[in-house]
DNA sequence: TGCATAATTTAGCCTAAGCTAAACTTTTTA
DNA sequence: TAAAAAGTTTAGCTTAGGCTAAATTATGCA
């Protein structure tokens, strides 16, 4: 059994990557020194879960991978069986998954995934990776990077800021929704979409982390 | 936050308790060397949440109390969450809320036990504590101590062995279940008892762990 | 191109929690 | 009641995973 943190630092390798994660961005990701992200990524690479050149950047072997992608899945098929049994803040969602995933035993993921109809998708669209690791090959895009005056469905939104998370709910703006991209604006760093007839400008930053696609294509 | 180690601790304590826990029997019952118990009841004491007389024994302080009845009520709301929402196996329940009683945070022990309907047994029957520590005053009583050829009811089942709880419901003597005591035979080391006018025989050990009260008293 | 800055790694320290072996108490028994 | 056995504690070691400070390597800019 792989210990929490080390659980951890491979579901952020798989977060960064696929390739040549930065020793600092790995850190800031998990909150820790970088120089603890050396010794790790280390403690990784002769484990042979990590391959990694030094002040180059570190990635995931086919071995870590597989075990990022079960994290991935508990954590997600966790938000789903919470969202769908609790009434909890979509916000909450992703705090407690987080904790959990460590401690969920095959057994469990199994029956839970059953429980939920072997979802494909979390809450925040996310896909939710299979048993063997198997993702779900998306066609969907980046809001930043789609047609203009296209109709869109909004099928991903971030899960890891509860802030921005709240704030998009409040907004409508959810997984499921119709829009269409009317401006990018880079330089005031920020997209222009149309939601219900109503025009909303996000950060770029934000508009980063949403995945549409063209509509009914999903 | 306490570790899981502490919080391992904290509720082994209390499940010997209430007073002069031996070193050793803590030890076993947390599968350490006594060593590593003496360590960790320093540990506490130093904390304020255990007492300990060297040689002689340790127990709960007030304080030490709180906190462990906090992990029994996590870990027996856990079980009554999986056995209503999931169709586990009643033996596994025990383990999977064993590790999940850890990462469980205030609002979502909150929640779950608001979905319960603020439930006061968990499955096996054992009483859930409240939010404050608060335990059900229970006028059940153990197996081996109830009166003969009377009217009785199963309270509480162990959950902490999964072979005996599956033997348990291989036999039918669940929770609920009606029976009388037949009878008591301390140098075969057994008792007999009656269910649905069949007799059966059972270990003193396990008679031992199982609660029943007067019909109907509950 | 060379130097300043940024990123990364190394070295050495700390704590929690485990272990074994040895020392010390307490209890049991002859 | 003294010696043996059982239980407990102490001493000292180990590993994982943090940290800071210092050394090293890469990068960007004048």
């Amino acid at each position: 059994m792989d210990s929490i943190a080390v659980e951890n630092y491979l579901k952020s390798l798989w977060q960064l990557g696929p390739d040549n994660v930065a020793t600092l961005d790995l850190a800031k990701h998990l909150d820790v020194t970088p120089a603890s992200a050396t010794k790790m990524i280390k403690r990784l690479t002769e484990k042979g879960l990590v391959e990694h050149i030094p002040y180059k950047g570190a990635s995931l072997t086919e071995e870590g991978e597989s075990k990022a992608l079960s994290v991935v899945r508990r954590h997600r098929l966790l938000e789903a069986f919470l969202s769908q049994t609790l009434e909890l803040g979509s916000e909450q969602l992703h705090d407690e998954a987080e904790r959990l995933e460590h401690a969920l035993s095959d057994e469990l993921e199994e029956a839970i995934a059953n429980y939920l109809g072997n979802p494909t998708r979390d809450p925040h669209g996310h896909p939710i990776p299979g048993i063997n690791g198997e993702i779900l090959s998306d066609h969907d895009f980046l809001l930043t990077e789609a047609p203009f005056s296209t109709d869109l469905m909004i099928t991903q939104v971030p899960d890891r800021n509860s802030e921005m998370l709240a704030w998009l709910r409040k907004e409508e703006i959810l997984p499921g929704c119709k829009i269409t991209l009317i401006s990018k604006d880079k330089f005031g760093d920020s997209v222009v979409i149309s939601l219900k007839n109503n025009e909303k400008r996000l950060a770029f930053s934000v508009a980063n982390q949403i995945h549409v696609s063209l509509e009914g294509d999903i």
